[in-house]
DNA sequence: GTCTATAGAGGGATAGAC
DNA sequence: GTCTATCCCTCTATAGAC
């Protein structure tokens, strides 16, 4: 995704600081308005340099959405995703990833939110990007729940493939309700308990 | 609803043809740019007439959106909600809704999809609409799962306000699946296949 | 690398003729 | 009720000075 807009991870360190402010600044800007009522201005305001500024970073909009899904993708995956041996491991990570995004990352949830969504039309500047991270999420969980199935651990009526989509539906809709009620709705309890549901151990 | 923008139900009857034309029209358009790419203009050329006609019928395009919404509200209603007497029959019903959407008014998941992402923000124009909606749906399905447990058909680890919540994040967040891979997704036959393993009797 | 200035496109809303 | 014309705004992206 990196070499997407032509740049190898090397390169970025280079202006790294600069670099950093701006995605810092547009995961606020684009996590409440979207990409298309999010503007390059806003951006530049939040990191503190003019629009044409931004554009010397980053070629274009589309080019600065997509380095804003890439690193924050990156962040996670060291965080919650390497060094995990699977199984149930892997299940209570997703978990800890939720409650660490809906306590220390809002924005963050905010923005796949609103940009998930909205990137549904096949002509959006992302919609290649979520078509092949839900992909690699829903295969990632049910590869998961496979090998908590060999372990004896999951339900015998529970099919694999159903309840990977169905957890990661869950945690997509629940974003969306905690998004118009964040006091009522915790979103990490809810797929804890849920997930619970599935299993014949404890998690 | 209706009364938002200042007309009571008699008083759409007068040119109901032209509106219905532009609500037909503006479905398509926001359901595919959602509100803040889809544009006036779009709209008036699918209905057929100028955009300063669009503007003659709907004072504003917030005023079209939120027409557009409780149109297809009070159809679903219709459908769906009135002379159903509750408990089991509600959640089949609910079922029922989805596979119809799904199979007749896909732009109308698109829609409600795109929108209630994007109008999470609270300056959203339709994002009091999106509170209530959220509200109100959820307390439904909450109320069914009561009645449900006063009969002894929910299993008795399952608590009726969570699952409401789980049920309608489940709906959210296959529907965002379904739009990416339509083909892959059957949304009422895994709603259908979640409900059932929630209850001890069969739907 | 950062700025100002501006081109060029597209949008919502209004005025006023018919 | 519907149109054309237009105003005024916002936005992305580029050009060119420093």
């Amino acid at each position: 995704m990196s070499a997407a807009h032509g740049r190898t991870r090397g390169e970025y360190a280079k202006s790294s600081a600069r670099r950093q402010a701006i995605l810092e600044a547009a995961v606020e800007v684009f996590a409440s308005a979207g990409f298309h009522r999010g503007s390059l201005r806003d951006v530049a305001d939040r990191a503190g340099l003019s629009q044409a500024g931004v554009l010397h970073h980053f070629p274009s909009k589309p080019h600065l959405v997509a380095a804003v899904l890439t690193w924050r993708d990156d962040e996670s995956r060291q965080r919650f995703v390497d060094d995990v041996p699977g199984g149930l491991e892997t299940v209570r990570a997703l978990v800890a990833l939720i409650e660490y995004n809906q306590r220390k990352t809002p924005e963050l949830v905010e923005l796949y939110a609103t940009l998930s969504a909205e990137a549904t039309s096949s002509d959006h500047p992302v919609h290649e990007y979520f078509v092949r991270r839900y992909a690699w999420v829903v295969g990632y969980v049910q590869r998961a729940f496979e090998s908590i199935a060999g372990s004896g651990e999951l339900r015998a009526d529970v099919d694999p493939a159903a309840a990977a989509r169905w957890v990661v539906a869950l945690m997509d809709g629940l974003q969306i309700q905690w998004l118009y009620d964040r006091d009522s709705v915790d979103m990490a309890a809810h797929v804890r308990t849920y997930i619970r549901s599935l299993l014949t151990v404890d998690l």
